[in-house]
DNA sequence: CCACTTTGCTCAATCGATGAAGCAAGAATT
DNA sequence: AATTCTTGCTTCATCGATTGAGCAAAGTGG
């Protein structure tokens, strides 16, 4: 050791001083391209050996300064405290490099300043394509982005600007309450409207859900009451808040819950459990979007399970069609089937199968 | 519009051609020390409401191919399927950018072969720090960093290459299994040893935590046999497998078990409600990790919660203050409560609370 | 033996941002 | 008036990888 400190990396023209050749056959052989540039098999193998020997790892800044496109794929992300965002970063990033693509994605916890600036850092690295998953303002990111000439798609949550991908709320939402209101019937004997809690007002999966609530109650001749509809924001105690609310205003809380996020469910179970009915078991729960453990609640909780697989393979399939109009796709959410049986694994696999069959 | 399309973004020598400049005055203005560089406000102002209309954002690519640090840290991180490492990810992302770093996380489904290219991957990107959370072998990430200069740190399982930041498993199990083994005398009225299930053997934290669950049934006179002790892996499947083995092997599962993770917890609740004990609200579970609906889970569960933010804070310690040496900081983890009020958000208090007095 | 092709490389410009060095014009000092 | 200092810039080399252009040597055909 005559350095006291690996103090600079290994750079090509290190290793084409060490080889006896130029950085240019270097680079070649590194990036594989040797064979256009004529570079012989003992040069090449060579330089491939003294790579490794040395530790090499291409500079990506130098490299993709240079470059035309950078492969970098970016997603922004509100949350990962629930398996539904968690299981579509774990594919993305999945998909992402099985098509050479390196995923960077952060978390903006629903703050609509981060996703600006999480965006605009985004850009900074030099991504060619953005995905916005859940954003609460996408058209303004897609306008930062086409400002720089990058692509970018929604996900979950839909824009105007840019083409989106998300989940077919209303008709996932209308059969959800046909069968929490079915599931009254049948175990509570009685066939009252149920309460819809969870998700923002002003968001478009929250109003597709509220459209597909009433449209199901409506067929099943219930009469819903604005009372009964409490999107009430998305953290637990908003939701556990809400409920407390409710009854402090001297309305008795419906037995039949339609819950918008398994986020607001551990606000609904937290108040169920604290303040809610006697027999907390007489209350019969619907859930939009999945988690293992809720699934083993003693309540019969229905859970729609939103279909990440093939809402990623739609966007992965839009980014490589180039497709830039505004669409949207819907993709249908997974229903529990009669059993009940949308457990862990067992869901996983259905969604898999989902997915071939959607593909 | 004379340009078809926004083919290339802004650069630093558009805006200095468009402000009747210098790129270098430009670089200097955006990169804040004008003031040093001895540039007039007025030229300064223009400059940047210049790079504000037209949308600039720095190429870091370049910004960083001159810098001598990149001020990016990257992260490894096993899976997204649980609030343990969501709220890691989470935490880190939010520290990092606290402290003026660019977070970039990759998760690599607990397989060697991918934490090792994503090492390599980060390392391409230049990054200044590596975490290598919960990876299978650290010491090898190490000796990857080392090579190109870079710290890394290991968080959640040790190494002994680099300093580590882990949860104090030994006393968090010996007090878990304590515990566990109390209930059952409560609520049971027996006084059996207990069944560990989950984890990897080999793993570190595994083998600790089972040397607690050893040392905690000495301590109250509880003997063990080998076939009490069932590392059988994390994901869920593996519990539940391990559970129908044991059962096929003739042996009575245990009354009461020690669940390694919430995943494998998962596997456990499944396999309790598909072919366990008659009345499974008598089996009795703790479980090292937390989850907010496994904590409303009819059965008296008690679950040990990882102090992620004291890890975290612990974590970014280390890398102030250069450490170097691979000394292993053990954080305890927060225990339930007497009244078990360990769910949720006063969860997250509690962390907070433990957190600042740990600080 | 000469012209031409092929092989196997090297040279040098380039990507965009950065900052040390330098320079011209005006202000202050002697 | 001559000198020095200050202000407000510009010039240019640089970071490491990439790639079009070019060039010498070896091979091929006539």
């Amino acid at each position: 050791m005559t350095r006291s400190k690996q103090a600079r990396r290994t750079t090509i023209y290190d290793l084409a001083s060490l080889a006896g050749t130029s950085a240019s056959a270097v680079s070649a052989v590194l990036n594989g391209n040797w064979k256009k540039r004529r570079i012989s098999s003992q040069l090449a193998e060579k330089i491939t050996r003294l790579a490794e020997e040395q530790g090499y790892a291409t500079n990506m800044q130098a490299s993709l300064l240079r470059r035309e496109k950078s492969h970098i794929i970016g997603m922004i992300v509100p949350k990962y405290d629930n398996r539904y965002f968690g299981s579509i970063v774990e594919r993305f990033e999945d998909m992402a490099r099985a098509r050479g693509l390196f995923p960077i994605i952060t978390c903006t916890r629903r703050d609509p300043q981060l996703e600006i600036e999480a965006a605009r850092t985004m850009l900074s690295y030099q991504v060619d394509c953005l995905i916005s998953t859940g954003a609460t303002d996408p058209d303004r990111i897609t306008e930062m982005c086409s400002a720089a000439g990058v692509r970018s798609i929604n996900l979950d949550l839909p824009g105007t600007l840019a083409p989106s991908v998300i989940s077919d709320n209303f008709e996932g939402a209308r059969e959800l309450t046909r069968k929490i209101l079915l599931n009254c019937e049948r175990q509570l004997h009685e066939k009252n409207p149920l309460l819809f809690i969870g998700g923002r007002g002003s968001d478009h999966n929250t109003a597709e859900r509220i459209r597909g609530f009433r449209q199901a109650h409506s067929e099943l001749n219930v009469s819903i009451g604005e009372e009964n509809i409490l999107p009430c924001g998305y953290a637990p105690e908003k939701a556990e808040k809400a409920l407390d609310e409710l009854v402090a205003r001297g309305v008795s809380p419906a037995k039949g819950m339609f819950v918008n996020s398994t986020i607001s469910l551990e606000g609904v179970m937290r108040w169920l459990r604290r303040a809610g009915p006697i027999d907390s078991q007489d209350v019969v729960i619907g859930c939009f979007d999945w988690d293992p453990f809720a699934a083993l609640l003693g309540h019969h909780i229905e859970m729609v399970r939103q279909n990440v697989p093939a809402m990623l393979e739609k966007m992965f399939e839009m980014i490589e069609s180039g497709q830039t109009k505004p669409v949207v796709v819907q993709v249908p959410p997974i229903m529990p089937d009669e059993e009940g049986l949308l457990i862990s694994r067992e869901g996983e696999l259905k969604a898999e199968t989902a997915y071939r069959n959607a593909g």
